[in-house]
DNA sequence: AATAAAACTTAACGCGCGTAAAAAAATAAT
DNA sequence: ATTATTTTTTTACGCGCGTTAAGTTTTATT
């Protein structure tokens, strides 16, 4: 049992036995003490309950130890869990995550950013809503903030860019898929909110005609983020409408492709690559339940562990060395083809 | 474009022709003061670019406006749904959300609620790990901050409860499954991270027993919060060793069905209620991907608008009243059937 | 118009900690 | 042991806002 709470970190000086500035010091960074006087306060520690009060030691300091991380859309399992491993990740570097969600709302985006920008961040992490974000607040943002942009790239946002290799990842599939059956016709969304599906239509496109191969792209409608639904709905008219050009539909994403499944089973539509299948389906991203539809989807890996890293590592050189205004960097990283029981 | 920034209050007293004592009762509530003298600090804002420092403001109060919302695991679709809606009852009520996730960890569940507590929040939200979490811990946290506890009941933790009325939810689907087929079996993990999965086990018995029928319980092995997973590697061989009492499956949840719906479509076991369908599965929470399966899948819904809203309301009248120590308040929502095509 | 009540202004102190400067003490180097 | 260096202590001020008390102005009531 803990003696009675210290108030502040004058009466914490008084029973350590060490001075306030130097107790200020420590708890600012254990190890710009001498080794003795770091055993003394935290012997002190021990024995008392005391935690300096956040408020006040913000108060003074222009930036903080706080990380601000905004995703678009947290109940999309694919940014819950590159969220989680960024959180891990700021917490081991000995910083405070916050993470705030824009709920695919734009308003709410900018309010994230400026509820952010009131706590003094050290810097921020930002997924951007993508074709429906304020631009130029996200900007104006940047400039104040050192920033990293990461899974959505809008030009000039934050000070680099950490994504996924979508050229490459759509290649790897489409070059699977003519080798080993008919080629893909592309399915997706007409309005995607995100803004990594332009980039993959647009590869697909290049790879069909790289390839010799007519391009076929299947737009569906509808908004916002239920994209299971949208996917299930465009995937009923489509197949039942004969919309698909070929036996093999490569899905923008994995979820889209979930709703799609959806549809297949429910008109009959057998998938897979066995001998008594009718149609072949591809997603992206590999999606944590992607491994659990029925069939089992094939799809590109979204490298989400290393952009993570890399996105963390990013925002810490950047609040270290300060120097803000470089040119911005792009880093993407590859994915890899999960060949599963559905193409 | 806004006049150049304002540093602090004193400066915005001077520009906006109000002295600081009323923009400070201004801030704190803008109703609290004369509606001519809120016009004028309004149109003040609209000119200047100024927001109150927020460690200032929360140094000096006791208890500030944040409310700690803190689930389990948020790449959990069925957490980050509520916790969205309960962010977004949080913020129409003045206040500032701070979501915090466990990741399945009991050891940050605690230091999640104690670095909750450095920030003097106004209430807290907390959907328990359950099973592993420092019950002693969260009681004594409890003790310093107001507390709601929701989801899963944890005895003594919060002023109050808000949740799934399992047995309720449990006896109307059983009731249908028994009305519909043969009686269902019970499939859940044998270490469920969650108490709900107890009192659903609890329920499913005592329903069966009131019915005259034999319960049958199939539990598989595994940890955590891999539930689909679990699910599918229970499933596969709860099937191909014929545990299978019945032709009817009741999962304790939907993630648990999601991965027992795979496993049955991999071993080609038609599921549905079809007539060349050889077995019935039925989930429990109404999933948002529990619309995608395959078959699309039958199960009971667990109403967290209701939860969330009435979680809010209760932290609110908590926080209002300030009043502690009354008898521990249990609210439960009832689910509804949703009748879908697994069974 | 006179009075009472409500809202505001002025002045001043306190919160808990960051931080700077000068002096003192502890450690390291010669 | 002496000097140089590093670390700690003492002292003191500032940060931006909450808050209180006394005095003043504005609004509501009669």
């Amino acid at each position: 049992m803990k003696q009675p709470k210290i108030k502040n970190m004058e009466e914490f000086a008084k029973v350590s036995g060490i001075s306030r500035p130097t107790l200020s010091k420590f708890f600012n960074d254990a190890s710009s003490v001498r080794k003795s006087t770091r055993e003394k306060v935290e012997m002190a520690l021990e024995k008392y309950d005391y935690q300096p009060n956040v408020f006040a030691i913000n108060q003074n300091r222009k930036l903080t130890k706080n990380v601000g991380i905004v995703v678009p859309y947290l109940a999309d399992p694919f940014f819950a869990e590159i969220a989680r491993r960024i959180e891990t990740l700021v917490i081991a570097e000995g910083f405070r995550p916050i993470l705030l969600s824009s709920h695919g709302d734009p308003a709410l985006e900018i309010e994230n950013l400026t509820s952010l920008k009131a706590i003094k961040p050290a810097g921020v992490l930002i997924a951007p809503l993508g074709r429906v974000s304020d631009k130029d607040a996200l900007e104006s943002f940047c400039k104040e903030v050192p920033t990293v942009n990461f899974d959505a790239n809008i030009e000039d946002v934050g000070e680099a860019f950490v994504g996924h290799n979508n050229a490459q990842a759509t290649q790897i599939m489409i070059d699977y898929l003519t080798r080993s059956g008919e080629p893909p016709v592309f399915f997706e969304m007409r309005t995607p909110p995100n803004p990594n599906a332009n980039k993959r239509r647009i590869a697909y496109i290049e790879n069909m005609e790289r390839l010799g191969l007519t391009p076929h792209v299947v737009q569906v409608e509808g908004e916002g983020w239920d994209l299971e639904e949208i996917g299930y709905h465009g995937g009923k008219r489509a197949i039942s409408g004969h919309q698909l050009a070929t036996n093999t539909v490569f899905c923008s994403n994995d979820r889209l492709a979930i709703g799609f499944l959806s549809a297949a089973y429910e008109l009959g539509v057998r998938v897979g690559i066995g001998a008594d299948c009718e149609l072949r389906v591809a997603g992206h991203d590999n999606h944590p339940i992607s491994h659990f539809t029925c069939p089992t989807l094939t799809t590109v890996s979204h490298d989400y562990t290393s952009i993570a890293k890399s996105s963390v590592e990013t925002i810490m050189a950047l609040t270290e060395s300060k120097e803000r205004g470089r040119p911005r960097e792009t880093t993407l990283f590859d994915g890899n083809l999960i060949l599963r029981t559905s193409s």
